[in-house]
DNA sequence: CTGAAAGCGCTAACAC
DNA sequence: GTGTTAGCGCTTTCAG
């Protein structure tokens, strides 16, 4: 049985009040007492019991992280932004992966609200999730990332998609490419269709023509990239740039591309979005669109946390995506 | 405020033992009202309180994954097994991060001891942590990865890190190399002891001579290898092959070489372990060692909750390590 | 089968 | 300053 602050009390010879007083520094109380409870508790080995506080105290302390792919680099890297700020703060974060699934999503969420986190953040695997959170009166903060929510009660904090896809394409055209095809994501998320409007706004303003090429389901990996190069060769519309959606599935397009006998970038030039860390190796020398990861993480958890403390409004926070000329793209 | 038992049973017109009974699907409660309360309860948006039920059943259902840096991919991998297993049985993990940091592990273990969380599975960044838990009677249930504990009370899920260390230089040997280095770790990591002396022992059997290179302090990163090498340079003992404690440091072995003018595998051979996904891109075609990273996640989950359930005494698993011939290591 | 009541470990009024 | 007391929302005896 561990000890409690009733057996604190008993030892102290004080009411078990106190021994909650002195423990959690109020100030109220006799220094010299304090002192002494703080010993005996320590003494005894005392671990106070976070369950029983966030019972009466109504919060818990603890935030989750809900992720569509923790295996996708660009996911751990915002997680630790995340958990750095909010170790920094006192929190502790539940990391979930929902692996691209809507539904392990909602039940996560049925979970949590049950655990009764104080806030969660949310990368969502589509916007039917922000429809089902909104729906649901979930009733605890929610602060979203890498997806937009067209409502201004919703918090958010998003990179400009539209510029990211937009900058890309705008990249492959100076370097005097025309066949710029598309590959990537699914129609129920903002940052896809955010990417997409980029990618054909750049093609309009130079009258050239778009080239979607949408990976089936949810799957995000690399062998989605793979798979749907693979479908541009046998219907021979192999284009001379391609924009992926992300680092992962531009690394899969090059997988497959070379593998065919695609010189990258001579005889095609690839770009991806994320720039994971992996893309930067020498020999894979990614060129992207820079998303700060990092930041993301912090900054979410900043608005989750002054949204828990009640502290602000809803927040929409775009931050700027940045160009990292590798050597994936090359003259046309 | 959220709808507690009390308001469904002042609702459902009976006492709130009942509404609990209901709500838990217990036997000797009379199938109508159950159903008529569990409506109700539906009806009035009611989401139990997992806190206060913690409180009294002294459990919480939820467990933690410490480990030391989720931006190398072999944790995340690790991580998913051990997320599977968990939500499969009911339980939400913890996610902890501890950046190769022992005061952060031994934090975190205390947060966790008063988050009262059921079980924690940690890979320990180093023997101390381990005899921090000993002695800190946390008096939770532990399962170690990657790390062997000498106590056979303990938990454990390894690879037989030694074999890994031998299979990785014997390989080498093979293919006819004679000098051989070995890049890694430090010396309060299990892992690390054994990997060398598996690699130690593999050149005796061939009277080959050791030379191994400490990387300073925790720091896994790929940065680590890529400045050992540096400095094999800069001392003039560049062996033709190497082994690296793990996959990551490979990389940045792989990326000084290069940028050094050796090619790889030509004028040095390379070889990891591991498996990282990103090892087996066709440009970096790592040849590891792999280790069964979800395996080793859900394994320790399933151990860890049986541990809980108090359903088995400890576990000493160990797993086998195999070899993955790809393009970094060549004929000498 | 159901109700009454105790209590999990703690915090926070309210007295004194 | 400190003690007394009432809960937080739930499970679980113990009666009936």
């Amino acid at each position: 049985m561990a000890v409690t602050i009733k057996d604190i009390a008993k030892v102290a010879g004080v009411s078990y009040a106190t021994v909650s007083r002195a423990l959690n520094d109020h100030p109220e109380i006799n220094v010299i007492t304090k002192e002494k409870i703080k010993e005996i508790a320590q003494q005894m080995g005392y671990t106070p019991n976070a369950v029983a506080r966030g019972l009466v105290k109504k919060n818990t302390e603890m935030i989750a992280l809900l992720i569509p792919d923790i295996t996708n680099p660009f996911y751990p890297e915002v997680a630790r932004g995340v958990e750095d700020y909010a170790r920094e703060n006192g929190y502790c974060v539940f990391l979930c992966n929902t692996n691209w699934d809507e539904e392990n999503e909602q039940k996560y969420l049925t979970i949590l609200k049950e655990r009764r986190v104080d806030g969660i953040i949310i990368a969502p695997v589509s916007t039917d999730t922000i429809d089902y959170v909104s729906d649901s009166k979930l009733d605890i903060p929610v602060v979203y990332i890498g997806s937009r929510v067209d409502c201004n009660k919703s918090n958010y904090v998003v990179i400009d998609d539209f510029k990211a896809g937009y900058m890309a394409t705008e990249y492959l055209m100076k370097l005097g490419h025309s066949n710029i095809a598309f590959i990537g994501g699914h129609d129920k998320s903002t940052s896809h269709i955010d990417r997409i409007n980029g990618y054909k706004q750049a093609l309009k303003e130079n009258r050239l023509e778009a080239d979607i090429n949408s990976i089936k389901g949810y799957s995000f990996k690399k062998e989605s990239g793979y798979g749907t190069f693979l479908k541009m060769v046998k219907n021979r519309k192999v284009p001379t740039a391609i924009v992926a959606e992300n680092d992962i599935i531009a690394l899969g397009i090059m997988e497959a591309a070379e593998k065919h006998g695609y010189d990258v970038p001579k005889d095609i030039s690839i770009i991806g979005i994320d720039d994971i860390e992996f893309g930067s190796l020498p020999k894979i020398n990614l060129t992207t669109v820079a998303q700060p990861k990092f930041d993301i993480g912090r900054k979410s958890a900043d608005i989750l946390l002054d949204l828990i403390s009640g502290s602000a409004d809803s927040k929409q926070i775009i931050l700027e995506p940045f160009l990292i000329v590798r050597g994936t793209c090359g003259k046309y």
